[in-house]
DNA sequence: AACATATTAAACAGTG
DNA sequence: TCACTGTTTAATATGT
């Protein structure tokens, strides 16, 4: 899954679908002559596409669809076209190999007829060995780019000696108890070094749990995975340990190694790489745990290729415009400069906007789920660069029923913050919500209560009286205040932080002080590159930190109007309140996207507003 | 385990 | 009286 990133590079081209299926069944072939005796079997499960792979053939997804569906199908079709190029590498490297070993045995077999038994047995002795040879050859091939990103697993691993695994219940929270079970002695060494050989080529033949067709759920539907487990997948991880930068290892970050279960400490990366060669070597654990990690990676996309059948489903219902371009990033081009002018748009050509735009479909498969509580932290980490976040996903969340990953507070700062006077009424606020947020339609009661009790409960949001009511404003002080962020060093999160100060970019006066002018860069796609943001950030973690810590210092970080410990009588507060311009306004007509389908008695305020602009 | 924070629910008061 | 706004408390969940 965190070769999704990097797949995006190369997303643009086409046809991918059908290298993959030749691809496959290539394997498919080459996998029954070589390790399945029963020849009925393979056959069989040649047939049948696995299920990942069904949902992102062509004939499931029209490439308008594609594009309309936005996150989860983009990574569908990443993950396709890693595939098919996965495959077709492998499919170079094995047939020759094969090819060799089987012009070996034939050699063989008939040197066999003239010599003694014990010779024979002795060179069949060898043509094993080189078997195994070749097949853990073939896995460290597999191994190497699945750790390049290039691998997010070909539904073939299945079968055979994962077998042994709990399969079905493959996932990620599965992972550690997976990790110690399969690389512990419980599974003969011997018995995993046959049958994992045989297993790359030999399981496709019996991807059985993976054959369901795409409409039918997959095993591992009785048990979904838990709310915030997506995040295991989610960027933070990945571009930390992704990006191939000179001095990093995809498998080492903060100082500890990224082998699944290992977690052992390195100083540096020599250390690390000498450690990676003794203890993680190509032996059976290793493979094993390759396996394992195969599988979970392959339960993954049955996953999400589940989620995004359902996302389709959803979109579908709802009647999102087919015909919007959802390219890999989000769509902000023209919505996002209405709604976000601060210049955080970044255009769907942008190659670098991967980061983020992961996030919708990880939470939209968190936050689906979750009838009940799906939020809280898990999204608090990201909250920050809510700005940004929200800039690439605007649509999204706008049209997707999805909780967005945002705590209240950060929302209602957003909102707030969005406006030109920096100051809304509580039901300008309301309507802001769910004006942005589809998720937001609905069950108003509980939110609004929650909005109503954020504004009351932090000091960071200050109501001002106006004439004919009260305005809400932001003490941005006070709301740096409220989290002081904890730098551990993790890019991502660095990065994360200066994104979110990043908003300063568009609320110039008032916030550019706040985060400093610092972050330029921010809205420059570059920046979204880890690698490259490391490298171009003016700011160390600490001075990130510092530009939250100095504010009382700086006079001028606040603006005249907005200076928070007193300006509550001095904001100029709006002359006509909201109301009167865009609040009540029954507006643009902007109904729901689908009004009969609104089928939950909702607030005045769904109606009032909704994606109208964007819609058209 | 303790603590901090977020979410949700609810009670209550003030106001138009 | 009612709806809205705003405050407060409490329970719960989650992350550090």
């Amino acid at each position: 899954m965190h070769s999704i990133v990097k797949a995006l590079q190369w997303v643009k081209g086409a046809g991918a679908s059908e290298a993959l299926q030749v691809a496959r069944q290539f394997l498919l072939q080459q996998a029954s002559g070589l390790s399945s005796p029963g020849s009925n079997d393979s056959k069989q499960s040649a047939v049948q596409v696995p299920v990942s792979v069904a949902m992102m053939s062509p004939q499931m997804l029209t490439p308008q669809q594609m594009q309309q569906i936005l996150s989860p199908p983009q990574l569908q079709a990443l993950l396709q076209q890693q595939q098919a190029l996965m495959l077709q590498q492998l499919q170079e490297y094995y047939k020759k190999q094969q090819e060799q070993l089987h012009l070996q045995l034939l050699t063989q077999q008939q040197a066999g007829k003239q010599q003694p038994k014990e010779a024979l047995g002795n060179k069949q002795l060898a043509f094993q060995q080189q078997l195994l040879q070749m097949q853990q050859l073939q896995q460290q091939h597999l191994l190497n780019l699945q750790r390049q990103g290039l691998v997010s697993l070909q539904p073939s691993q299945a079968s055979g000696p994962l077998q042994t695994l709990p399969q079905a219940a493959v996932c990620p929270t599965d992972l550690p108890q997976l990790w110690k079970g399969e690389g512990a002695p419980g599974q003969p060494a011997e018995d995993s070094v046959k049958q994992e050989g045989l297993d790359l080529t030999g399981s496709a033949t019996t991807a059985t749990s993976f054959a369901a067709p795409p409409k039918v759920s997959p095993p591992l539907s009785h048990h979904t995975l838990p709310n915030g487990q997506p995040t295991v997948l989610t960027p933070r991880r990945d571009s930390s340990s992704h990006e191939e930068t000179p001095g990093s290892h995809p498998l080492y970050g903060h100082g500890e190694c990224k082998w699944p279960g290992c977690e052992t400490l390195c100083e540096d990366l020599g250390q690390f790489i000498k450690h990676l060669n003794t203890e993680h070597a190509l032996d059976d654990r290793s493979t094993a745990q390759c396996r394992v990690q195969m599988q979970v990676v392959q339960q993954l996309e049955i996953q999400l290729a589940k989620e995004s059948e359902r996302l389709q489903a959803m979109m579908a219902h709802l009647h999102m415009r087919p015909s919007e371009p959802k390219p890999f990033s989000q769509p902000v081009t023209v919505s996002a400069a209405d709604s976000f002018p601060d210049g955080l748009v970044h255009p769907p050509t942008s190659a670098a906007a991967p980061v983020t735009p992961l996030r919708p479909p990880g939470l939209s498969s968190a936050s689906l789920h979750s009838g009940g509580p799906a939020r809280r932290r898990s999204s608090d980490k990201f909250c920050s660069p809510i700005s940004s976040e929200l800039a690439q996903n605007h649509e999204f969340y706008k049209n997707a029923d999805v909780r967005p990953p945002f705590t209240y507070a950060s929302l209602i700062r957003q909102a707030i913050l969005e406006t030109p006077d920096r100051q809304l009424t509580l039901n300008e606020i309301y309507n802001w919500f769910t004006r942005m947020f589809a998720y937001f339609r609905r069950n108003t009661a509980t939110w609004k209560n929650a909005v109503r009790h954020n504004l009351s409960l932090h000091k960071c949001f200050v109501r001002v009286e106006n004439v004919k009511g009260a305005v809400w404003t932001v003490d941005e002080r006070e709301y740096q205040k409220r989290r002081p962020p904890k730098m551990t060093g993790s890019p991502t999160l660095v990065k994360n932080m200066i994104s979110g100060l990043s908003y300063g970019a568009l609320n110039a006066s008032y916030q550019a002080a706040l985060a400093e002018s610092s972050f330029p860069l921010l809205n420059s796609p570059g920046m979204l590159n880890p690698g490259s943001a490391s490298s171009l950030l003016p700011l160390s973690h600490d001075d990130v930190g510092a530009s939250v810590e100095p504010l009382p210092s700086n006079g001028s970080s606040s603006p005249p109007r907005l200076s928070p410990p007193q300006y509550s009588h001095q904001v100029q507060v709006k002359e006509e309140p909201a109301e009167a311009e865009e609040d009540r306004r029954p507006g643009p007509a902007l109904g729901p996207p689908n009004p009969s389908t609104a089928g939950p008695p909702e607030d005045r305020d769904l109606e009032e507003e909704l994606p109208g602009e964007e819609l058209s």
